[in-house]
DNA sequence: GATGATGTTTAGCCACTACTAATTCCCAAT
DNA sequence: ATTGGGAATTAGTAGTGGCTAAACATCATC
């Protein structure tokens, strides 16, 4: 803690959040992993790992990637968090769907107050899933553990209730909505082709065969209490 | 419209507010105006204004300051309506004080979608005028006329609502809620000192003597209709 | 009409964030 | 143990937006 905490730029914040994103999925943050998720070039990645590493939010192995200091993981959740609450608020106070909030909230996040995110949080009383099902961190950067089961676990007859769906695709997102599989939309397992093939399964607006690695993405839990 | 509207970045949007405020204000937009204005060093301004006219965005005239051209009176308001909707919307459905409404939409207004400031001009029922009493410019980007009558206009024992006070300055508007100065109120003034001396005002919370220069930025308009 | 104060612009610099081209490193395969 | 290919880094450049110091216009005053 020698220094104070300096407003970070928002580009910044966006190589946090990617590099964030990728440890979360168990890969290391390698400059060409860093460089295509945020569509820049590979030079411009490590330079952006070497700024990370000065200001204490990465350990940088050259040529090994980097990892997130806990001071970094801080701020990357800080972001993950307004980002969650803007998607949240966009989605239910304001009427976006969800293909749209996500875009929106990329360029709010960066420039949202703590009284700002407050007063949404308080507004939405305090919420612990953005509109795709993602777990908000709370006020002290605690992140509830997320859903570990998807639609490619589930055996043939079995129902489930949608909780997650992946984020940042709008075009897919509008394909996903259109055939119903959105967060607390039911849904039934009926086929599942053999050899890596599709799953069909049966939604609100009837059955649909969508790709093993897409289904791989949708997060379920048991439709245990169809009742109060 | 020999080439497509570009994205402006913030700091021109902002130079271009500033440009439209010293304007409106009956001003010429000076390199050292625009440089108080912004808080930058005089040699920045004259840079921006460089930029600014080779975007066509102003016309300038070295050593005599610019104007704005069609163009950039258009991005101004644009960015204009951006910062009012929102001030209004932070300080109508999120709570915040009159004060805290500025600096929030001043950051805001430069990442706000179409899409979103279409969606808070629905959910505000397509408002006219901002939390400060200032007009709002309409989808269109036409503004209507603002109030031409301050406090200093009133004569002793007239009474007034507020219409509108200065945006901008949260220390002032904090002081100016303390005293009930305030969009809305009513007030009566009770005492003019001579030799340009301070007003003193009857408003909800009691008697209160202010400047004549700040008497001066708060619009009024006549309490004609106390009835429904 | 010359002059000096004031305001404006030029010159040269720095930080941030991107790029391409060229180089260097690492590791796996021989 | 060497080598080749892919990944990463360095080198050099560009655009945005800020700064200070120095040079230059403008205009009111004499």
């Amino acid at each position: 803690m020698v220094e104070a905490d300096k407003e970070l730029t928002s580009a910044v914040e966006d190589y946090l959040k990617s590099v964030y994103a990728i440890e979360v999925e168990g890969g290391r943050a390698t400059t060409s992993a860093l460089a295509e998720r945020m569509s820049v070039s590979a030079p411009s990645a490590t330079a952006m790992m070497k700024r990370l590493d000065e200001l204490g939010l990465v350990e940088r192995a050259p040529y090994h990637g980097v990892t997130l200091t806990k001071k970094g993981r801080l701020c990357a959740l800080e972001v993950l968090r307004h980002h969650r609450l803007l998607e949240l608020y966009l989605a239910d106070s304001l009427g976006m769907s969800l293909d749209e909030v996500h875009a929106e909230a990329d360029r709010l996040e960066h420039v949202l107050s703590e009284n700002l995110e407050a007063r949404i949080d308080a507004a939405l009383g305090y919420p612990t899933h953005d509109p795709h099902g993602d777990p908000i961190p709370d006020s002290s950067l605690r992140i509830p553990a997320s859903t570990s089961r998807s639609l490619v676990d589930l055996d043939l007859g079995d129902t489930a209730t949608v909780a997650r769906v992946p984020d940042g695709d709008a075009a897919l997102l509008r394909y996903l909505s259109e055939i119903a599989i959105v967060p607390g939309q039911e849904l039934e397992l009926v086929k599942a082709a053999p050899f890596g093939g599709p799953l069909t399964v049966r939604t609100g607006t009837g059955e649909h065969a969508i790709a093993r690695e897409l289904a791989a993405t949708v997060g379920i839990e048991s439709s245990l209490s169809t009742d109060a």
